[in-house]
RNA sequence: GCGGACGUGGUGGAACUGGUAGACACACAGGACUUAAAAUCCUGAGGGAGGCAACUCCCGUGAGGGUUCGACUCCCUCCGUCCGCACCA
């Protein structure tokens, strides 16, 4: 046995096998049992699992063991995100369908998975892409479409000339397509869209309800949403000629900066602007350069403001006789708002540089509120030349009846003018805009709609769904492959019966992992969700992934959540209870001597003089060691999973994943620290070794237990309420350390020759080696099945509930008390825990450190802080 | 520009609601075992000063100030790093 290695591949091998014989992770609903969901985010079948899903699935995996032991009826299920343009990037470049290398990945990556040990319950595997998945999110549109949460409008979409194709935000870098290369175009395209802005409010007010959600996601999504209160109000337009000319309709938050407008402007598109660029071709041509700046935000960032006057005048609403100019300037944008502003240089930086550039009039309009009255006027004339505007909180001033007030009234004050002159009303913006999710795809899944002549817009009978993607299609020419397919698209009109059109577009596939998380709970049924289902298992107690999905993913699955329970799919609002979002694995990079990327195991690192140089390990040229970044193909500083488990095997990985750093920030991948992590399997595997035989031959505590035998209990019991606190707050490094003091605490006790004879030390060494083996279960699954056994039990830690912790033994009889004079730790003194005051003040003052520390000074005060501190104030 | 987070030894990090800063790990050094190496085990260590030594003293959680008997923790100012959003009226 000594001198003998853990065989961890072949073990871990042995576990695995065990735990499906027995169908440990397939849960099933239970009333009578508190549920537990625990979800990481689904990957996408890209072709290997890399370290990011490591991370992300060794915490879901602890934290589902960890539930599972504490008696919760765990659900912890696994998928595949499973449509996307990879896929079709594949079948272009290599001639692969998409369907069979995504199913091939899938393959691939659920072995992989299944190496790592993860308490799943594979009978619930899903694949979005497959139609017994899709056929359901289409009946899920159809009656989202019913209700009215669906439309369908032209819009403005980012359209790469090249690949013929629709393009995300994400998919736009600097202006050029991701794949082509080629500038993107702003296009109008009639697209679907989900109704996501109508449910601003809500989506807003109830963040404040997701305690268990990270502060920074969150603010995040609060940003996103973009609340602004303000006042949408007309104003009076007049010609060259003084003449009325209609009204302007603007929108300001600040509309208590009313007295300091000095000019008004619109956007190129507003319709204002349009009218006018049909006789003016200047202004169409600068309308047609603002246009063409709208898509890259870094040109955005540089691209000076400017204004095109538009030839008329805006009469201010409370001045007599006074009128400001108008323009069309690139600044303002049609999406927000009424795509007009009146422009106040007062507390605004961009108009207050606008006004400057176009030679208007500046005056501040809110001066400090700590300024005195007299120094109003000086203030007002040197404003002009500041070089940042004030828009701090103040006093409004050179503003006529809002004089004096503060910002708040003075809002106020405005909105009720203009309410009462039926010229304005108070309302609440939006920057949330609706969801459009037509992509001219072919991976995805059908828009389950048909386009008739006749009637219009008609969605498929539910009895004809799923619609399905066909597959005989070719990826040889850009553009979609649905549109170009010989008879697909051809259909009988579902209500007139005659020949009609299908919808050729497939839906963004942020749609399929909007609700993934509610079929999980009835996979296999024949409608998308049964109630009795997620009414048990949602909402999800606890979600983990990437921060990169605060926005997007989990704020579309918060609407489709709501809009599943408008429709009756299912009976709450909010999906995720508990969100955890995770740190990225980091790893060094390498460059060679012509500057290209190295992997990790092309170089070779060495030590010289306490120096670390690295070499590329086929020429031995020196290699230089760059910036620590996250893992990426681009920088090849990945590590392959696979090659870590097949080595070391998958509880050194997960180890080494869940120890040192804390889960929410990066962790970086090293050398050194996977050998810690197997080093420390080694240890434990030979201490239980050890432990076995030593033990083999204690049964129940004995009655008088020795100092060995108390003191190795304690700390198990001490180590055990820590690791269980830490783990409970997902604080897994916390635990770690914990279990790394325990074990250490056990190899003083266990084993010892001297300690051979005390029956009470190996009855406390027998239970202290039981309650290790359940604490290291949720991290080292395989392990602990190992050492579970070496205890001579044959059945599996894995079903075995957690350990008690006995709070007696945790609170020591004696405590240690550190003791201060004048807040200056200069002793410590050890007393009966439940001490008088009295007594500890006595036996503090006798300390040789504390008396010399007075030198004899008059004592002020002493402060007893039970079983904590004395601090003696002289 | 706006918003958020963070700053602790050579390194990753720990420190409960303000109460012995540096747990635990990595790296390092010394030692034991060994013919040797690997593996393993033991010991040491924030910086500085004094002492043969047990030990004692001073400084120390980005910088400066404040509150407190007592501050990594709370407050103010500043510096730095990272992240998110960004022409949003």
């Amino acid at each position: 046995m000594a001198g003998e290695r853990y065989n961890a591949p072949e073990r871990e091998d042995h576990w695995q096998k065990q735990w499906e014989l027995r169908g440990l992770f397939r849960s099933v609903e239970d009333p009578s049992r508190p549920k537990y969901y625990v979800l990481e985010m689904f990957p996408y079948p890209s072709g290997r699992i890399h370290m990011g899903h490591v991370r992300n699935y060794a915490m879901g995996d602890v934290v589902a063991r960890f539930m599972r032991a504490k008696g919760y009826n765990v659900l912890h299920p696994m998928g595949w995100d499973a449509f996307g343009m990879p896929a079709e990037n594949a079948a272009i470049e290599r001639g692969t369908h998409p369907a069979k290398w995504t199913y091939a990945n899938i393959d691939a990556m659920r072995a992989q998975l299944k190496s790592m040990g993860l308490s799943l319950d594979w009978e619930r595997e899903i694949a979005t892409c497959d139609p017994s998945y899709y056929r359901h999110e289409q009946k899920l549109f159809l009656d989202f479409l019913k209700a009215g949460l669906v439309t369908r409008r032209k819009s403005k979409v980012n359209w790469d000339p090249v690949d013929q194709t629709v393009l995300a935000n994400e998919q736009v870098i600097d202006g050029k397509g991701w794949r082509s290369g080629a500038p993107v175009e702003q296009r109008e395209l009639t697209q679907w869209f989900l109704k996501i802005s109508d449910h601003a409010d809500e989506l807003l007010e109830r963040l404040g309800n997701l305690e268990r959600w990270p502060e920074k996601v969150r603010t995040m999504q609060r940003n996103w949403i973009g609340r602004s209160e303000g006042l949408q109000f007309r104003l009076d337009l007049v010609d060259a000629k003084g003449k009325p000319a209609g009204e302007l309709e603007v929108f300001s938050t600040r509309q208590d900066t009313i007295f300091g407008m000095t000019f008004c402007a619109v956007s190129v598109d507003h319709p204002l602007a349009l009218k006018r660029a049909k006789t003016d071709k200047a202004l169409a041509a600068y309308a047609q350069d603002a246009r063409r700046h709208g898509t890259s935000e870094e040109a955005l960032e540089r691209l000076e403001k400017t204004g095109h006057d538009l030839g008329l005048r805006v009469a201010h609403p409370f001045i007599e006789g006074k009128t400001v100019p108008l323009y069309a300037a690139n600044f303002v944008l049609i999406e927000y708002g009424t795509g007009a502003i009146f422009g106040c240089p007062g507390p605004d930086q961009r108009d207050f540089d606008f006004c400057k550039k176009m030679e208007l009039e500046i005056f501040p309009v809110v001066a400090p509120a700590s300024m005195k009255p007299e120094d109003y006027a000086s203030y007002t004339e040197s404003y002009p030349a500041r070089a940042e505007v004030f828009d701090g909180e103040g006093i409004l001033i050179n503003s006529d009846f809002l004089d004096g007030l503060a910002i708040a009234e003075a809002k106020s004050e405005v909105a009720s003018r203009f309410e009462a002159r039926g010229k304005g009303k108070r309302q609440i913006k939006y920057r949330l805009r609706d969801w459009g999710v037509s992509r001219q795809r072919y991976w995805g899944c059908p828009i389950p709609v048909i386009h008739c002549e006749a009637c219009g817009v008609v969605p498929v009978p539910e009895a004809d769904l799923p619609v399905t993607l066909p597959e005989d299609v070719t990826f040889d020419k850009p553009g979609n492959p649905l549109e170009r397919h010989p008879n697909w698209k051809n259909v009988d009109c579902p209500a007139c019966g005659k020949p009609a059109r299908r919808e050729t577009d497939t839906f963004d596939t942020f749609v399929d992992s909007s609700w993934y998380f509610a079929r999980f709970c009835s996979p296999q049924a024949a409608v998308p969700t049964v109630r009795s289902a997620v009414d048990y298992w949602l909402p999800v107690d606890q979600y983990i992934g990437g921060i990169e999905h605060a926005i997007l993913h989990l704020l579309y699955s918060r609407f489709f959540t709501r809009a599943m329970e408008t429709t009756g799919h299912v009976g709450l609002a909010e999906p995720f209870a508990g969100l955890f979002t995770q740190g990225m694995v980091i790893h060094e990079t390498y460059r060679g001597a012509k500057g290209e990327w190295l992997s990790p195991a092309e170089v070779r690192i060495e030590d010289k003089d306490g120096k670390r140089l690295a070499f590329q390990a086929s020429t031995g040229t020196e290699v230089r060691i760059g910036p620590v970044e996250k893992m990426s193909k681009s920088r090849r500083n990945t590590v392959d999973p696979s090659d870590i488990i097949g080595h070391y095997g998958a509880d050194t990985i997960r180890w080494f994943m869940l120890s040192d750093s804390p889960p929410e920030r990066d962790v970086q991948w090293t050398d050194a620290g996977v050998d810690g992590a197997w080093r420390f399997t080694q240890r434990l595997w030979r201490l239980f070794n050890r432990a076995a035989p030593w033990i083999a031959s204690s049964s129940a505590p004995v009655m008088d237990p020795g100092e060995a035998a108390m003191g190795l209990r304690r700390a198990a019991h001490k180590h055990l309420k820590n690791a269980t606190d830490a783990i409970a707050a997902l604080r897994f490094n916390v635990a770690v350390a914990q279990i790394y003091e325990f074990t250490s605490a056990i190899e003083a006790v266990v084993g010892k020759d001297e300690l051979a004879a005390d029956a009470g030390a190996r009855a406390a060494g027998r239970e202290a080696c039981e309650i290790l083996a359940r604490m290291v279960a949720p991290m080292m699954p395989h392990l602990a099945e190992e050492c579970w056994q070496l205890l001579g039990h044959s059945s599996l830690v894995a079903a075995e509930s957690w350990p008690e912790a006995d709070s007696a033994l945790i609170s020591e009889d004696k405590v240690t008390m550190a003791v201060q004079v004048n807040g200056k730790r200069r002793d410590e003194l050890t007393v009966a825990r439940d001490a008088a005051k009295e007594d500890i003040e006595a036996a503090a003052l006798k300390l040789e450190n504390v008396v010399r520390a007075i030198e004899g000074r008059k004592i002020k005060k002493i402060i007893v802080v039970p079983q904590r501190i004395v601090n003696v104030v002289a």
